[in-house]
DNA sequence: ATTCATAATTATTGATGCAAAATATTCGTC
DNA sequence: GACGAATATTTTGCATCAATAATTATGAAT
């Protein structure tokens, strides 16, 4: 068994993220027990690191710790689900309203380059999501609140844990599109409350996709 | 130096509390380093549990983990307070509309029994403090969200980062009575929108007593 | 035959020791 | 006297080891 690759960030950070990636593609599966000692063996380390990371994965919501019994896999419940993705809405809605007022010129235009970028990617599936998340995320950081941040990013972990990996859905791709445009309009015309509005109303019609 | 109490929870929970509060009462300054070693002899233990307790404290946003630097009490700037009020502000809010739509009538009532308690302990600061504290946990409780509320409480510990411990001011309890006094309406009428609408009033008029 | 208790095994949790890395101090040279 | 390099010390971080707690299985008793 090959040795990690010498990291700049610390091995447990390393460990973590490994897991993370197990944990997403289902090998890992929800509710299933850890098996700490098979993993450390598995990656050629020490059970330490590989607690440390589990603890970090804890506080994200992506594992569960029993007293005595261990880390198993964050069960999410259909519930679960649907609170965590009302959290994400209520966020990044008022976020958009966050960056429709404060953003600068340059950043507004910065957004409208990423949306042309995602209707150029229609067709590719694969380069559609990852310009559509970008597209997310930039929002976020433009609103400038590492908390939030911070918080977006762990429950979209969160919501990676369900089988139908619903924050956007395939059969959605032009209404999404549309929606996006929207949005782009709103934060152009510097419109908080639409802004607010329309990112409430994309995900909404999300959540209608998924039911 | 006498052991730590047999704990039902795990030691590194235990100790994670313990940090908690020395950070809270500044015993532990924001931006100092944490001395493992000198922690670790101070409560008897090793640091193992103690690195575990760090991580933990690390994801709630409590310390800061520097790469091969150790662990520092994390520095909340005005614009961090800011930025996590805001954010308490937009989910409380919230939770109130969810507790107007969906909490039972028997909850509301246990809500105003609540308020009344919190009237009665006007005068008695540290009490007035509590019952505070304990009425808007209780709303988001009652919001029925596990994920929000495990991020609530961890926005309200970095709150308590800052020295000038604002949620609630001391000169402000005839008008923080007053709002929540509005709050209970709103919810008793079952009006989803005036509910977030008075609580996030709430907060603004908190954060202006502040500056 | 079933249930309860005890013992053994298994797995988690805490401790100690060691190595690597970073920083600070001291010494030498310019 | 100042700057740079090298060494030493401090501290993190990983691994191995020991102990505790829980669960399961087996045996005995009712």
């Amino acid at each position: 068994m090959s040795a990690l690759s010498l990291a700049p960030r610390a091995l447990y950070e390393e460990v973590a993220e490994l897991l993370r990636q197990r944990i997403f593609s289902r090998e890992l599966e929800p509710g299933s027990w850890i098996d700490e000692l098979k993993l450390a063996e598995e990656y050629g380390i020490s059970r330490t690191p590989l607690r440390e990371a589990l603890k970090v994965l804890a506080a994200e919501g992506l594992v569960t710790m029993k007293v005595r019994r261990g880390a198993y896999v964050t069960e999410v419940s259909e519930k679960d689900l649907a609170d965590v993705y009302h959290l994400l809405s209520l966020l990044e809605s008022d976020a958009a309203g966050v960056v429709a007022q404060q953003a600068t010129n340059d950043e507004l235009a910065e957004l409208q380059t990423l949306h042309h970028a995602l209707e150029a990617a229609v067709g590719e599936r694969d380069r559609f999501f990852a310009v559509n998340e970008q597209f997310h995320m930039r929002v976020l950081e433009l609103a400038r609140n590492r908390w939030r941040e911070q918080m977006v990013a762990d429950l979209r972990k969160v919501m990676k844990l369900n089988r139908h990996n619903s924050l956007l859905k395939t059969g959605r791709i032009e209404e999404s599109l549309a929606e996006h445009r929207a949005i782009v309009e709103a934060l152009a015309q510097r419109n908080t409350a639409l802004a607010v509005q329309r990112m409430r109303e994309h995900f909404q019609s999300g959540l209608e996709a998924a039911a």
